[in-house]
DNA sequence: CGTGTCGTTGAGCGCTTTCAACCCTGGTGG
DNA sequence: CCACCAGGGTTGAAAGCGCTCAACGACACG
């Protein structure tokens, strides 16, 4: 971890590249960037463990971090990854609580650090600024949802069709690419699931036609197959 | 259901009393209720289904709500019980997306159902409103939060004395009551658990002395053996 | 008393996990 | 150019665990 000491121009040059502070006044990005500062990371390197107290508000701005909550046998369920533009923590901020999961630099990253007293201060005030936030955790908890609901079905082979159909593009002909968004054996722990078995269901789900699997990049060939795999298991039963 | 006619006086008087539109502009406490209406619902009455544009503001005045994920095999994820004071869907309605989820009455109930115009007009202007939607969002993904972290470890013994461990309340002792806020096999679901499973789980603890079960209220023996038994639901420590 | 819902208990099966070894690819240095 | 290595990924065999299915018990309600 390195606190990277800079003026306070360059942090209101990196907020104004940022979407996050797009339209705000100028007020408010003046005192937001007064308490703010800018945090490198290396990779793996932890941000914040769960129960601390969250007094800063993190926005990537380079690298991804993840956001997990550690498991009884050094395992961890993933629960989300952070990439450039978006923030985390914001729920225990807001609540001036502690932190409710891990997270760490899942590559080498760059973070932009805001105190909470300066956010909260002008959050009572600027109510674009209180939107930002509401469009985050909005964002936060339509993720979490899909997370649930991809990692709640029975079967592994579910669990994969539901996380590649969730994935299709809004335009979504008969085929489409995924491409994960980190190892397999992480995106294995969001489904809940083994990395070997995640290996076992693509390989089969490839076998079968469905897919095409090249590294981290997935090709799904029949969308129609994975809504069947979504539905199914039922199919075989009248009623 | 059943849509209650209302003159505005009664409105605003429902409003008043809850404490989620307590210290409000007059101002937006009028629009708001130029805007709302109340309706009854019964028990086993969908409230709203996934996929549904979310269009108005949902909060409990009496009964209870259970928001849900629609499985497969006609079986459902719990993914939220709500009850008064509280609101629901509000992710999809701030978004002006599609529900992520159905919602059923588990009780009779009484809504209080406000015109999202009406929420958003005012969340632009007023900021102690829209802090009061970062109050319901934040407390949803802490809720989802701890939802995530008690049905993820692998085996049912640590779902269920998670779920024990994070209804403790905070001046516990050695042992203290947590009464079910609904049918064990509706808590099972939220653990990802079949009831028979959930059923076996407590007849096994009873008999390790660990709780006591009587009907929906379980009385925790031995606080220390449910950390024993998910040791990494804590805080870690430093290494 | 029937009837329905909730909850319990039992038996057997199938899936996922576990643990193991192995493969493959990219990077590094001789 | 090749040998070597580490990390990510794959594959195999065995075992544990929760689910399914089915029957039964408890309790409330009419």
């Amino acid at each position: 971890m390195n606190a990277i000491p800079l003026t306070h121009t360059r942090i209101s040059e990196i907020i104004n590249r940022l979407d996050y502070f797009h339209g705000l006044e100028t007020e408010t990005l003046d005192q937001l960037a007064a308490g703010a500062r800018q945090m490198a990371f290396r990779r793996d390197e932890p941000i914040f463990h769960k129960g601390m107290p969250a007094d800063t508000l993190h926005i990537v701005v380079s690298g991804q971090i993840k956001v997990f909550l550690p498991q009884p046998n050094t395992g961890e369920k993933v629960v989300a990854l952070v990439e450039r533009g978006e923030s985390f923590g914001v729920a225990s901020l807001w609540l001036g609580e502690a932190h409710l999961a891990d997270a760490v630099a899942n590559k080498d990253s760059h973070l932009l650090i805001i105190d909470r007293q300066a956010l909260m201060r002008r959050a009572r005030v600027d109510c674009v600024l209180a939107g930002r936030l509401m469009d985050a955790l909005s964002h936060r908890v339509k993720d979490m949802m899909r997370n649930l609901e991809s990692c709640t079905p029975k079967s592994a082979q579910q669990r994969v069709a539901c996380y590649l159909w969730q994935r299709r593009p809004a335009d979504a002909g008969h085929h489409y690419d995924v491409l994960l968004p980190t190892t397999k054996r992480e995106v294995a722990t969001k489904l809940n699931l083994t990395q070997e078995t995640f290996s076992r269901v693509l390989r089969q789900m490839a076998e079968d036609g469905c897919i095409e699997v090249k590294g981290r990049l997935i090709r799904v060939l029949a969308v129609a197959r994975l809504e069947g795999l979504n539905s199914a298991t039922r199919a075989l039963q009248p009623e």
